[in-house]
RNA sequence: GGCGCGGUAGCUCAGUUGGUUAGAGCGAUCGACUCAUAAUCGAUAGGUCGGGAGUUCAAGUCUCCCCCACGCCA
């Protein structure tokens, strides 16, 4: 038995999360921390909503709220959702905590005392009526270049020149629209990430089974241009946790919090502390200092690929700076994007589904079969209603809910709702097991390593098993002439399906429990013996037929989703 | 424009350090079965592995050039 930290992504507070963010971290990881539990591991599995910058400040003025107040309540909206997927945290955390910003401040208070960080003075663009500085992307004007008239602070959208904001002819803030800017000086803290860069470049080095997608975005930012640049950790809003140095204050950073990339990943330690102060476990330091008995965790991380900068360079240059023993992670399992029909999922255009949406218009084991077996791994991936439908209606009705339909309703009218006695085992059987035993360990080996399409493709080969048993064996027929051997192959028939259930529960735990019950057992001990396994369910035993498993997806459902969930074209 | 992940049967994808007739699932066609959610099981068809050149006894698998899609950056 191994200890295992796991911690997803943290979603963005502002809204709801669409099927693409879901399966390209928080899905994923939900798979490995039930396998790894049903396995007997000892498992921390973390998540929690980032809560902090300016996004977060402007979704709530749009809903007419304080910001507090809206992000206390779109977490909630978000562990309810979370929990109606079934993603099973540990703790659901929230950047925004008290022991984040004890934490976030105390690590840039070691950080000033290592020498890593250094205050920069800049010019930037000032809002009076906004009350705020403005991001160069919330910043409009016209384009000196070409007269373009909504041209960005950064950049001109159209003749793509790049820009100051102080090149643009009325600038005016894309907030409230305002005009009276101007620029002041500000000061901030860089973290000197650049003084770590060899130590980063050794490590990332040193992970030579780390998947492609993950390393090469690291080295990208490591090695492009002038190398790993210094990056801000402060930023002058209200929003956020105050700059201070430890429990200090620090001059001359008053009113001014930390970027919000800086506090997030600070996040994933200090929600084992929140964790620990629900009453949910003991000895947070356990899973994350080495000095305290984290030397024997192995820590993964499961993110989407536009996280991984972050996960591979600057929350390490985080840890690492502060030369104390925190626990640097072991893996990184990065995903691709998901596509919705040929194009992206789009917030602002309703375009997709969401994942609210989601869950009133199936069951979340239809979108966790589905998103898991099609995980975007390698490469990009592709949602489209049509292959939504047939993949579902064929591997989870047909392959699985049907198998268990068949056996169960043969057994009922022909042995009665027990496991029917008689008959011994042979050869067909004994090949049956061998066959499931060989599946089962390339199972495992693909959950092991995380290769989360591998192993659906597996789980479903072990459901294929079961069916061609049954019609290989045809108890139907065998009970004409030999009944005693109908009733062996039925109760193997019966055994098969609390086998699946076990093995199916980290990609579909609500139908796994649905087979657990109807076959009235709480023994969900993964097998180390498909024989004996097969056995678990005695001469006798009590079951109940469950309705269907799942039921399809009729044409007329996938036709009128496709047109709902298509957006609004421009 | 630079960089990155890709481009393998109609569709979604596997293809280890280069090595026998390139694989799986779905879809299609045919057949078997009839316990079951018009389900299941089997068989068959289908690919000059984006294009070109090269290295090699041997390349989907290495090298170079080009094309396409997507993404990131400036």
């Amino acid at each position: 038995m191994a200890r295992h930290l796991i911690t997803s992504a943290i979603p963005y507070i502002n809204g709801i999360k669409h099927l693409g963010n879901l399966v390209g971290s928080q899905l994923p990881a939900d798979l490995y921390a039930r396998y790894l539990r049903s396995r007997g591991h000892e498992v921390l599995f973390l998540c929690a909503t980032d809560e902090h910058g300016t996004p977060a400040e402007l979704a709530a003025a749009k809903a007419g709220k304080a910001v507090a107040e809206y992000c206390a309540e779109m977490h909630d909206v978000q562990a309810r959702i979370a929990d109606g997927f079934g993603l099973s945290f540990d703790h659901f955390g929230r950047s925004s905590s008290p022991q984040n910003h004890r934490l976030t401040q105390a690590m840039a208070g070691r950080l000033a005392e290592m020498g890593l960080i250094r205050e920069v003075t800049e010019d930037q663009v000032y809002s009076v009526t906004d009350g705020r500085f403005l991001p160069d992307r919330y910043i409009e004007g016209t384009c000196p270049n070409c007269g373009f008239e909504s041209a960005r602070g950064d950049q001109c959208d159209n003749c793509t020149k790049q820009l100051d904001p102080t090149d643009l002819i009325n600038p005016r803030s894309t907030i409230s629209g305002a005009t009276d800017l101007e620029v002041r000086t500000t000061k901030h803290l860089y973290l000197r990430q650049s003084e770590l860069k060899g130590a980063l470049a050794d490590w990332i080095d040193s992970k030579k089974d780390w998947p492609i997608l993950t390393t090469s975005i690291a080295k990208k930012w490591l090695n492009d241009g002038d190398g790993l640049q210094d990056r801000g950790i402060t930023r002058d809003l209200d929003w956020g946790i105050p700059v201070r140095k430890g429990d200090q204050d620090w001059p001359g950073m008053e009113g001014k919090v930390f970027y919000v990339w800086f506090d997030a990943p600070i996040e994933y330690i200090a929600c084992a502390q929140e964790w620990q102060d629900a009453g949910k476990g003991a000895d947070w330091k356990r899973w994350w200092r080495t000095d305290k008995g984290a030397d024997d965790v192995r820590y993964t991380q499961f993110m989407g690929k536009d996280n991984v900068p972050f996960h591979t360079l600057s929350f390490p240059a985080t840890i690492m700076g502060t030369q104390e023993p925190w626990k640097l992670v072991d893996y990184i399992k990065s995903f691709n994007y998901l596509n919705y029909d040929g194009g992206q999922f789009s917030t602002s255009r309703g375009r997709g589904v969401f994942m609210d949406q989601a869950l009133e218009i199936l069951p979340s084991d239809y979108w966790r079969w589905w998103l898991l077996s099609h995980a975007p791994e390698t490469s990009d991936a592709e949602f489209t209603w049509d292959a939504f439908q047939q993949d579902v209606n064929k591997d989870l009705a047909d392959v699985l809910g049907n198998f268990v339909s068949r056996i169960t309703k043969f057994c009922r009218s022909k042995f009665g709702e027990t496991i029917p006695a008689g008959g011994t085992q042979g050869a067909a059987e004994e090949a049956l097991i061998a066959a499931l035993t060989q599946r089962l360990t390339a199972y495992q080996g693909h959950m092991d390593g995380i290769e989360v399409r591998k192993a659906a493709a597996e789980l479903r080969a072990i459901w294929v098993l079961g069916n061609e048993y049954l019609q290989a064996n045809a108890p139907w027929t065998t009970i004409k002439t030999d009944p005693d051997t109908a009733a062996m192959q039925v109760r193997l028939g019966l055994n098969l399906i609390r086998l699946y259930a076990v093995l199916s529960a980290p990609f579909i735990p609500d139908a796994s429990k649905v087979l657990l019950d109807a076959m009235q057992t709480d023994d969900a001990a993964w097998p180390d013996d498909i024989g004996a396994a097969l056995t678990a369910l005695p001469t006798g035993h009590a079951f109940t037929v469950p309705d269907n498993l799942f039921r399809k997806i009729t044409d007329d459902e996938r036709a009128g989703w496709a047109e709902r969930f298509a957006g609004v074209r421009t």
